[in-house]
DNA sequence: GCATGATAAATGAC
DNA sequence: GTCATTTATCATGC
């Protein structure tokens, strides 16, 4: 039951200006609560499935979307955020890898940090 | 056509350090004088990462945290940072 | 022992 | 679809 409606658009009002002329609301923002599900982390092997599925495509089928749906005991719905969130995910990591790949290069550059951190599975 | 961050996962180690005194100081005011819509442009985000010496992504990290935390405590000693902040927000007048 | 920053599910705007 | 966000959870600092 997802069809709770509400909405709440945090004005964007950008820039310094702040001033909320006239008999504005004081705290607007802090009243908007759009009943949510609860968040529940999935499980270890929920999450090495779809990871494992991720690194075929990027982009799950609406076929594929169903199976996972069903085998890992997840809606369509979870399984398509999933996804989507997962890309955000990798989009930010790849933005922060260029980062510090630029600050190395313009930089003051010298030594290499050693992270020396092992993994084990 | 092209793809890069692909190749690697095993990055998740997730290390926290705490912000400057004086960055912390800066959202804080940031936060406090602009209580009635606390959602600061990109540009805003840009300008406050450049001053905090941080990432717009840990800008936007402060203030999703700063918000949530802010109206779990309604009533409070929130009130009192209120106070402190909104005296300094004060933009040169007087 | 909580405060705090970062990340993982979940929603909504566009 | 992306993407800012809300919310709970996690990991760490002190």
């Amino acid at each position: 039951m997802e069809g709770v409606s509400a909405r709440f658009h945090p004005d964007k009002d950008d820039g310094d200006d702040n001033g909320v002329p006239v008999g504005s609301n004081p705290l607007e923002w802090t009243g908007n609560v759009t009943v949510r599900k609860k968040r529940k982390p999935y499980s270890k092997f929920q999450t090495l499935e779809l990871e494992k599925e991720f690194l075929f495509n990027a982009y799950v089928s609406k076929q594929k979307r169903w199976e996972l749906a069903r085998n890992l005991n997840l809606t369509e719905r979870q399984v398509k955020i999933w996804f989507q969130n997962r890309r955000m995910k990798n989009k930010k990591n790849s933005q922060r890898q260029a980062a510090q790949q630029a600050a190395n290069n313009s930089g003051s550059h010298a030594q290499d940090h050693h992270h020396g951190h092992h993994q084990k599975h | 056509s092209v793809l890069v961050g692909l190749a690697f996962k095993k990055m998740s180690r997730r290390k926290r350090r705490n912000f400057s005194k004086q960055a912390s100081e800066i959202l804080n005011e940031y936060f406090y004088s602009h209580l009635s819509n606390p959602y600061p442009s990109e540009e805003a985000k840009e300008d406050l990462a450049r001053k905090c010496s941080i990432t717009v992504s840990q800008v936007s990290n402060w203030f999703g945290n700063k918000r949530i935390r802010y109206k779990k405590n309604i009533g409070k000693a929130q009130e009192e940072a209120n106070l402190y902040a909104s005296k300094k927000a004060m933009k040169g007048n007087e």
